[in-house]
Order: C-alpha cells, then structure tokens, then sequence
DNA sequence: CTCAGGGCTAAGCGTGCGCTTAGCCTGCGA
DNA sequence: TCGCAGGCTAAGCGCACGCTTAGCCCTGAG
C-alpha cells in the first residue's frame, strides 16, 4: 500500500535496472543529504560505488541528471506516501497521511534533504517537471483539508495557511532528524499526527490531550 | 525591543563598522542563501559589492569566515527576537513570541536560509560556536511551553517534542517563503500564532477556532 | 575460434575556483 | 613637503572540478 518501501533498506531504488546504475543513485543521495549538491564531486560518487569517476557518465548524463534522478524519484515516492493513506473519516485519513508522511521524512531522511534542499541545483526543464509533483502534494493536503472542514471535522479559518503549516511539519523532519536520536519514525509519526489534528481543530477524541506520548487521539493502523 | 531590526533595511548588520565590510556580509548573506555557500564564488560576492575579488580578504580571512559571520549575526538576532517577546500570562507570551519569530524567518529570509541550511559548510570550531545559540533557542521554547503547562494554560503530553514542532512550524518559514507571495511577514506571524496555541491545548478563547483568517485569538500587540 | 558490443578504467583536457602577491592611490600626521 | 599606513586592484598561482577520450576486458552469438 506504501510503495515497496518496505522489502530492502533502499526502498524505492530496488527497480533501477543495472545494479552499478543503482549504487550510483544510492550513493549520490546520501552524498548529496550529508554535504549538498555543489560540495559533492563525482569522484565522491564514483569512489562511494566503488567504481571509476568516469563510470558516472555511463548511466548518468551530467551530475545534475544523477540529482534529478534523485530528486525525482523522492518526490514520487513522497507524493505516493501521502496519497496512499486511507481510514474511516477526514479526521482518520488525515491522521493516517500525516503519520506516513512525517514518518517517511524521518526514514528516508536522507532522500528527503535532496527532494526538499536542493532544488534550486536542478535545471529549470528538471525542476519544472519536479514541480508538478510538489503541487501534487499541496494539493492533495489541501483537499483533505478541506474534506474535514466540510464533513464539521476541523474548525480551521485558513485551509492553504494550515495547508503550508502541515507541510512544514512534515517536511522539517528532514531537517533535524538523525538516526542516532531518541525519537524512532515511528514515534514522529504519531506524534506529527497527534499536533496536526490540534493544530486543525479537530474535536478531540477521550484522552487526546493528555493521552501517553506519542499516542495520537485516533488509532492509527501502521504505527506498532 | 526587537534588537535593531526596524531602522534600516539591512537590519543587524548596521553595526558592522567599515562600510565595505558591511556591503561584502550584506552581498555575501544574499548569495549564500539565494544558491547556497557552495555554489557562490567569492567573485559573485566582490563583484556584488562593487568590489574586486581580492578585496573580500582585506576584511574577512576567508569564505567561511564570511559565512561565519552571517551565521553567527543571524542567529543572535533571532534569539534576540524570541527572547525579546513579552505578554501577561504563558499563552500571549509564547503567541507574541512565535509570532515574532515566524515574521523574522519570513522578513529576513535571506539570512535565515543561511542560519538553518548552510550549518554544515561552517568549520567544527565555527560550528560549536553557533550550536550554543542553536540550544538556546530551543531551550527558550521548551521553557515557555513548560510554563504554559504548569500555569495550566497548555496541554500537552511532550513537552520536548512540542517544541520541536512549534520551531519546525517557524523555521520552515524560511523554505517556502516569497517576498512576492500572497501574505505578508506580518500575516505569516499571526497565522503561526493561532496554529501554535492549538497545537499546545490552549484553552481558547471567544473566537479562537472560527475567527477571520489571519488573526490569532488573543491580540498581539505587534500586529495589525 | 572469431569477433562484435557494452561495461568499465586510466589518463587527461579545459575551466574556474579560493586565495596570494606586488604594487598603486589616497588621506593625514609631522 | 614628505613619508607612510592601509584600503584596494591587476595579475596570476596551484589545484580540483566536471567531463571526454582511447582503449581494455568479458560475455555470448555464429
């Protein structure tokens, strides 16, 4: 239901054809999470794949194409997160969407820094078509938005503003999550899930507020 | 009360004492975070400042330490802005102080992209200097979010993660953020405000859930 | 066995980077 | 009037970058 996320610790790259053409990708991501796109040479790449600067050249175009890749790839595998969450009511589905997504920020925190940071090194036919996705994504948040404002599930003046506010939850994971801290992706989830249906309104189910941490208001099926 | 922010356009940097050194930061803070530190030259810079690019190392011993220097100002002026907000009770405290916090990421964007995004271009030495201020940040929140608590005035179950997300909500600000756009520092400020005080459990008060989009439901005096 | 073709490497090209050097110009105290 | 300190520039050094070229090696069809 969540995209083969779940079978390989490299998730969405399993279906990249030729494995050399993968570790490639794998290893651009991480080199362009950890120092950014401009500091990362492609003799980094190349060396993290255990293969010559010139390999690069063989699957990829330019430097560039090997972050468009990157870029691309995460922003579907992102859109497809958010988009795959079901539950019973506007308030569930939401809670649901939130949990994945956030959550997602933290696993693949990495893919995420470059999906979220280095947009402004793509070119513009590049970044045009990664763009598409994005609104995809505002759009889709606004939508769900809007369905619990309509159902009397959330009481919230300005749907984009609160739009902008869930997506900034979500994406400034990326950001501060490392691997090594106390809070599993899990754990961010839920608690991501927990603040968004305060931050909406939404009449809160018993024990909502002063709930166990890291418990949301409604049960959700993926956290354990 | 808000440090030196409101005379110039420039902002913090009014004080920094010979004019060529000030225009080269100014032209440095805007090139970093328009296409990030790796991406700039020191050409790009000099040649901003109306400058040749020699000249960028009578004042400063290297590119790092120009981006040292932005880093550094930027942080203490947002410390000094989230310190600097007052209010009778915890929940106009912590309004007036997101408030003020997510308009200086909109306001000064330019510099707050370089704060929160480019920490990892800055040498280990330059780096601890600023992660004291970074703590302090955090610290700041955590403590007006406990205080909330205990004044009973908020409800929530995770203090540390709570204020994760209400720095996440302000910060992101910075990402997204277009002089161009439809709203305006001022409005982004008062938007955050009211979606913070949900987010803690804040009692609210008449008009808090329903009200016009874009004001918060206890008056902030720096608003309008 | 032959040999074509693709994955891959060693070597290197041209460019633009951060930073340095040598020296010019201006303002100012004596 | 002189000397000189310091802000500033023209020129350029050495290096590492993205990317290309020429050719090697391995596999597999005929």
């Amino acid at each position: 239901m969540t995209a083969p996320e779940s079978g390989s610790p490299d998730g969405a790259w399993r279906d990249i054809t030729p494995p050399a053409a993968r570790r490639m990708l794998v290893a651009a991501a991480a080199a362009f999470a950890g120092r950014g796109y401009h500091a990362t040479t492609t003799r980094d790449i190349a060396a993290q794949a255990s293969m010559s600067p010139a390999a690069v050249y063989i699957h990829y175009r330019s430097k560039e194409d090997l972050l468009f890749q990157v870029s691309r790839i995460g922003h579907a595998a992102s859109l497809d997160v958010l988009t795959s969450a079901t539950g019973p009511d506007p308030a569930a589905r939401m809670a649901s969407a939130v949990s994945a997504f956030a959550s997602w920020h933290a696993e693949h925190h990495t893919t995420a820094r470059v999906v979220q940071y280095e947009l402004g090194a793509l070119t513009p036919e590049h970044l045009a078509e990664v763009v598409v996705l994005r609104k995809r994504i505002g759009a889709t948040v606004r939508r769900m938005i809007r369905d619990g404002v309509e159902a009397g599930a959330f009481h919230v003046p300005d749907v984009p503003g609160a739009a902008l506010a869930v997506l900034s939850l979500c994406v400034d994971v990326a950001r501060w999550y490392r691997p090594a801290g106390r809070r599993s992706p899990a754990d961010i989830g839920a608690l991501h899930a927990d603040l968004v249906l305060r931050m909406l309104g939404c009449d809160p189910g018993p024990g909502n507020a002063e709930g166990p941490p890291g418990v949301a208001g409604r049960p959700l099926r993926e956290q354990v």
